[in-house]
RNA sequence: CGGGGUAUAGCGCAGUCCGGUUAGCGCACCUGCUUUGGGAGCAGGGGGUCGUAAGUUCGAAUCUUACUACCCCGACCA
């Protein structure tokens, strides 16, 4: 068989990046650091929307829809929030081109300068919460629990498909409370909603913990974060949750009337998950020979390739096929029945492959003989020759069963590759040789934080509910209480 | 913004050092026949302002100059 693609042993990005364009996942644009995400990407992104948006809806929340354009004067009011986003920001100046007179051609028409300039939306904190003003008078307007669909644009040096891109699809919680207990309680339940979709949905385990100061979110008292790890060693932040204190109520003068009728600022959370997660999704369990498709993900769960010489063994094989997709369809197990006489069996056979639909179905003259069909699963890439009869059933267990092999498998690929270190000499190497989480004790100051950084890794969180311990900084001989999460970082 | 590199068919590249027929190869595409249980074989075919502009020359993909675009490394980051 001919080689599709770089091994991911010998180059790790370029089998990331060659997966990306073979699957027909995304490419890259004509616009410096976006891409356009393909339907069979974008089929994913509506299944991860679909899963989200029943979360979020069985948390009380709501979608709605706010503006992509964020004047510049909202956006400074945060201090903070400013010194974060400000390098990054595409700024809209005018609003009209007109023709060139001298060159031909279109320039911008300097007359129609804009009175002040407008940001496209790096997060709409600042406009949600120019707008909340209006909505918040009294505590019986709260909890405000809204979330946004929406695209943003953030302008970074470097892009890498899904992963970081100039323009990006997410969606982005935010929420307005009473009580401060309330907004924190929020933030905690929608980073647990995140973690559960990642491992359950996903497949994907994550560790769930707090960022250090400095690597919070732009304007958050606190960010809770889930971070999973790549095949290759490196860790990949998957979502945050901030609690915003009263930061944004204050700087746009957000206040209600309590039940005792004192005037209160309100308590800000919120939390995104992006496209991210389709690089995240890619990483953590695919293989030489393409995606592995954990089954709820699957847009297509079940693929049947019909084996065939002439046209006249066509016939009974359609017949099998169908019969078999209606059975499964019944099921709510989406399928796909790729009878094109265009492509072969094998080609197709590798094509499924590369686009990780877990569960292939050959059905050929041999199977019609012998009321067979033969079954492939993408995890293990098996093959087993089964009888027809009660095939559905036996499938709806398969894609259990492969949904829990295939976060198993990534389960374990993070255990073997955390590592406890005790020492400076221990992090470097686990850094440098074997790649993972290292789990390291740290003073807590800057300080020994930036040191650390110094490697190129990061810490990535400090660990919720994680055992309390006695130890040394490994980086000051300090006295600390508890491990951090420390690893090179996506 | 700093350092390095590239630009030739839809994609990936050779040719450039040392100028000289009609610019070539692999993949993809089209046609025909044979094939079809792991990305088929053979035969034929289509597709190029060689990044842009100027210069040197009898002659430029190749030499010179300027420009432009893109990629990689660093700072940034979901």
């Amino acid at each position: 068989m001919a080689k599709v693609l770089t091994s991911k042993e010998e180059n790790y990005a370029q089998w990331y990046n060659d997966l990306v364009l073979k699957s027909g996942l995304a490419e890259n644009s004509a616009v410096r650091g976006c891409m356009v995400i393909k339907p069979y990407g974008y089929a994913i992104w509506e299944k991860m929307q679909e899963e989200l948006n029943r979360m979020f809806k069985a948390t009380g929340h709501e979608n709605a829809y706010f503006p992509l354009f964020i004047p510049k004067s909202f956006f400074s009011r945060e201090a903070e929030h400013v010194e974060g986003f400000a390098k990054e920001c595409a700024v809209v100046t005018h609003y009209r081109l007109k023709t060139d007179e001298e060159n031909g051609g279109l320039i911008v028409d300097p007359e129609a300068k804009l009175e002040e300039e407008l940001i496209v939306r790096p997060t709409s904190e600042t406009i949600i919460w120019n707008t909340y003003k209006n909505w918040i008078q009294s505590y019986r307007d709260l909890p405000i629990l809204v979330n946004q669909w929406a695209n943003v644009v953030r302008w970074e040096m470097r892009t890498r498909l899904f992963l970081r891109t100039t323009e990006f699809l997410w969606q982005e919680g935010h929420t307005a409370h009473a009580t401060k207990k309330e907004a924190e309680d929020e933030t905690m339940q929608m980073v647990n909603v995140y973690a559960d979709f990642s491992e359950k949905f996903l497949g994907i385990p994550v560790l769930i913990g707090n960022k250090t100061e400095s690597e919070k979110f732009a304007g958050a008292i606190e960010t809770l974060t889930i971070e999973a790890l790549m095949q290759d060693g490196k860790a990949l932040q998957a979502g945050t949750s901030h609690f915003l204190g009263q930061n944004f109520a204050k700087a746009f003068d957000v206040q209600f009337t309590n039940k005792e009728g004192n005037l209160d600022y309100v308590w800000a959370t919120s939390w995104g998950m992006t496209t991210r997660m389709i690089g995240a999704l890619i990483m953590a369990h695919s293989d030489n020979n393409g995606l592995v498709l954990p089954p709820r993900i699957a847009p297509i769960q079940v693929v049947i390739v019909p084996i065939y010489k002439g046209g006249d063994e066509f016939p009974p094989i359609a017949e099998a096929a169908n019969r078999i997709k209606a059975q499964l369809t019944a099921l709510g197990i989406s399928v796909k029945f790729d009878d094109r006489d265009t492509q072969k069996p094998g080609w197709k056979f590798a094509e499924y492959e590369l686009k990780g639909v877990p569960v292939r179905i050959a059905i050929g003259p041999r199977d019609i003989k012998n009321g067979n069909v033969e079954l492939a699963r993408r995890d293990t890439l098996e093959k087993k020759v089964l009888p027809q009869e009660g095939i559905a059933a036996y499938i709806q267990d398969l894609l259990e069963e492969i949904q829990e092999n295939v976060y198993q498998k990534a389960l374990n690929f993070r255990l073997e590759n955390t590592h406890r270190v005790d020492t400076w000499e221990e992090l470097v190497e686990v850094l440098d040789k074997k790649g993972g989480f290292a789990l390291a004790h740290w003073d807590g100051t800057k300080e020994s934080e930036d040191r650390i950084k110094e490697t190129k890794a990061t810490i990535r969180c400090l660990l919720l509910n994680s055992e309390q311990e006695k130890g040394k900084c490994i980086v000051s001989g300090k006295p600390s209480n508890q491990r951090v999460v420390i690893a090179k970082a996506y």
